[in-house]
DNA sequence: ACGACATTATACGCGCTGTCAAATGAATTT
DNA sequence: AAATTCATTTGACAGCGCGTATAATGTCGT
């Protein structure tokens, strides 16, 4: 009975690694097939897994599709969040988060959109979502607050961040890229649009020399 | 063999009566339960009919809430387009357009939900959905063509109507009505960002009085 | 009464999620 | 080397939802 020590050192490295090899295998499936083809059996099978594993790991469907946007939002987006807020003025720091965003969702196209979808019917991953929704409009918060000393936005201040926050979002980007364009060509767009709603001279907009 | 003159007239009544009792319960399923319980057998039982009633009158899931959305969007949007045409000028256009939508987007926002998640994963359905996103756009496109004679909007000319159109979705109402509050909160809120696209002054939305 | 047609009743097959219990195997400690 | 811990595997099962097939029932039209 009485427990015994046990420190696993590589044996946490193969489980980590497993763990990897897992969300890399999600993320293929979600991006080579259609969205309706996802099952956590094509998951395991492509990883060269057992379909309880995934259950071991991430305890359900939710719970792996959460965690894999994570991983993918973290190293795509926001781990390059300096870089906005070493901007010299407000304008140039939304232009460069709309840069990184655009970014991201252009690459993740398929995947954001099947995670979408599925969020759509699944509540669990719903909130799941929600809460990692927050980080983005945190980020917005922060550049306000840093930046956004003597704004004069085309919308009311209480619903600044709200409107900003929308339009960022995964959905917007998509719909305006319509099915045929990336996201990342919506950038320059949504820079001009954004600005407008800041109330900053859109025609200042050309950032090259000054 | 020989098929005989056979004319449904009381006949076809009955069947179009079940048509509507059907979608009826559709509709109070999707508002009422939450999205991931909405099934044929639920429609069905508070339709008081068989699944395969269903089947037989509209083919399949897709088929059901493809025109389930339908009549719901003629009835209470589309059907009041000739209020919107009959505005002063653009900005009380949009503004009832706004109006109208919102209301919409806010009667209709659990089966909208529900439409837009089903929509992600069942691509037969997508597509009945692209087609009836057209006619928005085609009003919106018409709004401008009638009475946007001298505007300058804050973003490209060629952009406009895709902006319109992506801010005047479901999508962007729901995301900005955010978890609480109803998509018809947000009218207000998105008259004045859309008068900021159009490049109006947003200080004219003294619609109140003033 | 007879034909036409919608609806019912019933029963499948299929795929997916989630759960359970027992066995396997590798890393770690004694 | 032997014992222990723990993730993974194996195999099976229940539940649910969609879609299909077939025969029976009912209802309107001629």
């Amino acid at each position: 009975m009485t427990p015994r020590p046990y420190n696993p050192h590589q044996r946490q490295q193969a489980v980590d690694a497993g763990r990897e090899r897992v969300l890399g295998a999600a993320r293929e499936v979600l991006r080579l097939d259609d969205v309706a083809s996802f099952s956590l059996d094509a998951v395991a099978k492509r990883a060269g897994v057992t379909r309880m594993t995934l259950y071991n790991q991430f305890g359900s469907r939710a719970g792996l599709l959460g965690e894999l946007f994570d991983t993918l939002i973290e190293r795509d987006a926001f781990s390059k969040m300096p870089s906005v807020f070493a901007q010299k003025d407000i304008g140039a720091a939304f232009d460069a988060f709309v840069g990184i965003l655009g970014k991201f969702y252009s690459d993740n196209r398929a995947v954001m959109i099947s995670l979408s979808g599925v969020a759509g019917t699944d509540p669990d991953l719903a909130e799941a979502m929600r809460s990692r929704h927050e980080r983005r409009r945190i980020g917005i918060e922060g550049i306000i607050r840093k930046m956004g000393t003597k704004l004069a936005p085309s919308v009311a201040a209480s619903e600044l961040v709200t409107t900003l926050d929308t339009l960022l979002n995964f959905a917007t980007f998509n719909a305006i890229a319509g099915p045929d364009r990336a996201p990342s060509a919506v950038v320059p767009h949504m820079r001009r649009l954004i600005r407008g709603v800041l109330g900053l001279s859109v025609a200042k907009s050309r950032t090259r020399k000054r």
